[in-house]
DNA sequence: CGTTCTAACGTTAGCGATAACGTTAGTGGG
DNA sequence: CCCACTAACGTTATCGCTAACGTTAGAACG
C-alpha cells in the first residue's frame, strides 16, 4: 500500500540548501525569506508533492489550519450545515474535520474535546442538547463556538432567530383564518425547540386564539414524533384546523397521521413546519415552513471562529440571523370564499 | 478559554514514581509492566484525567486508534453510512473523524489524504466516482478500505449487492404482471448505478421484456434527475406502467412528477426505489424498494479496516453484501382483479 | 554456584515541525 | 568611518510520545 515516503520539510530544506527554519518560514508564508529563497523553496516543495504534517505542526505549538466540528449527523439539518461549514472553511484555506457524536452521550466527553483539541485550531459544536459536552468544552484550550445553543451558551454562538420565525408561522396561519392552531412541540431539551414553543404561546395570547393545553402536542423534532402528536391532535373532541410544527421531520409526521386519517392538506387541514429541509419541496403537497438560513449560519460560525483563532476578540458574541417564512402549498385559507384572496397581514381581531 | 494544560504523560511518571516508557506501556495496555505497577498508573492517569496526545503518538511512529473516514456527506445514504461505520469503531474503542469531500474535487486530492494519513491509522472511503482520490490512495502509507467502490476498487473494500438487488426489483415488477418497465438510472459514473442498470437490462432481454431503449431515463441519483425522468417516461407515446428508480431520491422525484400529471401511485403507475433510505416510510404511500444493508456495510468496512491495521490479511477483500425486496405501498399488481390477491413468486411466462 | 534466560523496568534517540534566540551582513545616519 | 538597526538567515531546544536497545534482578537449571 505504500511507495516512497512523503518528504518531510528537511529534505526540502536540504535540497533547496537551506536551513529547516527557513523552509519553513517559506511554507507557511512568514516573514524573513528573500523572495528568491521562498520562491525556489516552494518550487521545490511543490515539485516533491511535499505537504506539511499537521500531527507535528500542532505538537510544536503551531496551527493545523485545520478547524473540529462535533455535531450530531443524524438529520439532514446538521448533515448541511456541516457541509456549509466545510466550504465555508476551505474557502479561508481551512480543512475541517468532523466528529459525529454518538446517540447517547454516555463516553466520557472529554476524550472527544481533547482529541479534536490536539489535532485543530478550533471547535464548532452543534450539540443535541444541553449535554456533558459543554462543560467539557470549557477547558478546552483551543476556541470554541457553538451553533444553535440558544441564547444560555457561554461560547460565542450563532443561532437562527427560532423565536421570530416561530411568530411568523403562528401569524401566517392567523392571516390565512385559523384560529384553532394546534402546536407540535420540538424535543424540549434543545433551546431552538423551546423558544419556538414559547413564541407559540405568546402569540396564542397576544392574538387572543384558543389557549386549550391540549392543543399543544409533545413531539421530538423526529417523524415519528411528529405522526403520533398529529394523531393526538385528531382526537381531540374538537381538533385544530392548523398545525404548525416545530421542524419539517414533524411536519411530515403530521401529514402521514392526517393522510391516514383521511384528512386532506390543505383543504382539511393547514401544516407549517419549520427549517426548510430538502424535503420540504419534495413532498406532495409542498411544504410551507420557516427557513432557516443554514449557510449564513455556517459562513458566520466559521468566521467567528477563524476571529477567535487569530486573536481577535469578535465584538458580538452572539449571532442571531433572521428566519423567513416560506408559503409553499400546506396551508390554506380557512374559508375558501370570505374576503377574497389573501389575509390581510395585520392580525385579525382576537376570535375567542 | 483555558484552565490547567491537560497532564502529559511524563507527568504522570514522574507521579508514579515510574519511567515515562513505563508509563507508556501501562496506558497502552502493553507487557512489560507488573501488575501492581500498572494499577498504580492507571489510577492516577484517570485522576488526573489524563488523554493520550494523538498527535504525539502518530508522530512517534505509534497507533492512533482514530480511522479515518472520507465521504461526500450530501446524501442520507452516505450520512446513515458513516453514522453506522462510527458505531462500529467506537465498539472496537476506535474514533471515527470524517473528512467530508466537497462537490467538485478540485482540490488537491493529494493532501486530503496525506492530512489523514498523519491523523488516522487507516481509512475507509465512500467515494463519490472514480475521483482522483483513488490514485492519490494508492500512494498512501495507510490500510485504505472503500465502500460502494464497485468490483474494480484496486482497495479491499465493501459493496451491497447491487445487481441481484436490481433484479430483484425488477422481477418484483414482473410478478406483478407489469411489463411496460421504464428504468430511471443513476449518476454513471458509480459503479453502482451502472450495475443496477446492466441488471435492468439483462433482466429485460431474459424474460422477454419490451426493449425499448426510450424506457431507460437517464437520471442523477437525485430527486430533481428522477422527477425529469419521470417526465420524460410520461411524454413516450406509449408509457411504462412501472417505474424503477436506480434509489430512493429519484423514486421519490418520480412520484412527484406522476402526481403532477396526475397519475396515481400504484394505481396508474407502480414505483420501486432503491437504498431504503428513512424517507420511504414517511412518503404516502410508503415506497416499495431494495434495502442496502448499511449497518453491515458498516460493520464489514471496519472489521475489514481493523484487520488490516493490526496487519492480517484478511482472506476475502472484496465483500458483498446481500440486498433485500421490501415491498410497501407503491408498487401493486397491473390488472387489479384477474388472479386476485398476490402475484406469483415465480417468474410468470414472457408477455412480448 | 555459575550460567542462561526472561520479565520488568530504564535510557536514548528521534518522529516533523516551530519558538526563541543567536548570528551575520548590509544600510543609513552622524 | 563607526555605530545602531534591521532583514535574512541559522542553531538549539522542545512539543508528547514511542521504538529500539540497554540494564537489572530473580528464576530455572545442570
Amino acid at each position: 500500500m505504500a511507495s516512497r515516503l512523503p518528504p518531510t520539510l528537511a529534505e526540502i530544506a536540504k535540497i533547496a540548501g537551506v536551513s529547516q527554519m527557513t523552509a519553513s518560514r517559506a511554507v507557511n508564508n512568514r516573514s524573513g525569506v528573500s523572495e528568491r529563497k521562498r520562491e525556489e523553496i516552494l518550487r521545490i516543495a511543490d515539485e516533491l508533492g511535499y505537504v506539511i504534517n499537521r500531527a507535528a505542526q500542532k505538537l510544536s505549538g503551531g496551527r493545523t489550519r485545520i478547524i473540529g466540528v462535533m455535531a450530531q449527523l443524524h438529520t439532514p439539518f446538521t448533515s448541511d450545515l456541516v457541509l456549509g461549514i466545510g466550504s465555508v472553511a476551505r474557502a479561508a484555506d481551512y480543512e475541517m474535520l468532523v466528529y459525529s457524536l454518538p446517540d447517547a452521550d454516555r463516553q466520557p466527553p472529554g476524550s472527544v474535546v481533547d482529541m479534536l483539541q490536539q489535532i485543530a485550531d478550533g471547535v464548532i459544536a452543534i450539540l443535541p442538547f444541553e449535554s456533558g459536552y459543554l462543560d467539557t468544552l470549557a477547558q478546552a484550550h483551543i476556541p470554541v463556538v457553538t451553533i444553535d445553543q440558544g441564547m444560555e451558551s457561554p461560547f460565542p454562538s450563532v443561532l437562527a432567530d427560532s423565536y421570530n420565525g416561530a411568530r411568523m408561522a403562528v401569524q401566517h396561519l392567523v392571516d390565512l383564518g385559523h384560529r384553532r392552531i394546534g402546536f407540535i412541540t420540538g424535543n424540549e431539551r434543545l433551546e431552538s425547540a423551546r423558544e419556538r414553543r414559547q413564541a407559540f404561546e405568546f402569540m396564542r395570547r397576544t392574538l387572543g386564539l384558543h389557549p386549550d393545553p391540549e392543543l399543544i402536542a409533545i413531539g421530538d423534532f423526529m417523524h415519528k414524533g411528529g405522526y403520533d402528536a398529529a394523531n393526538r391532535l385528531l382526537a381531540l373532541p374538537e381538533p385544530p384546523t392548523a398545525i404548525f410544527a416545530a421542524n419539517d421531520a414533524s411536519a411530515v409526521g403530521a401529514i402521514s397521521a392526517l393522510r391516514e386519517a383521511g384528512r386532506r392538506v390543505p383543504e382539511d387541514m393547514s401544516v407549517i413546519g419549520f427549517d426548510d429541509m430538502p424535503i420540504a419541496v419534495q413532498l406532495h403537497p409542498q411544504l410551507s415552513t420557516i427557513r432557516q438560513p443554514l449557510p449564513a449560519m455556517a459562513r458566520a460560525a466559521v468566521n467567528l471562529l477563524l476571529a477567535l483563532i487569530a486573536g481577535i476578540d469578535a465584538p458580538s458574541q452572539q449571532i442571531l440571523l433572521p428566519t423567513q417564512l416560506i408559503v409553499r402549498e400546506t396551508t390554506k385559507a380557512l374559508k375558501p370564499a370570505r374576503s377574497a384572496g389573501a389575509a390581510r397581514p395585520t392580525a385579525p381581531p382576537p376570535g375567542g
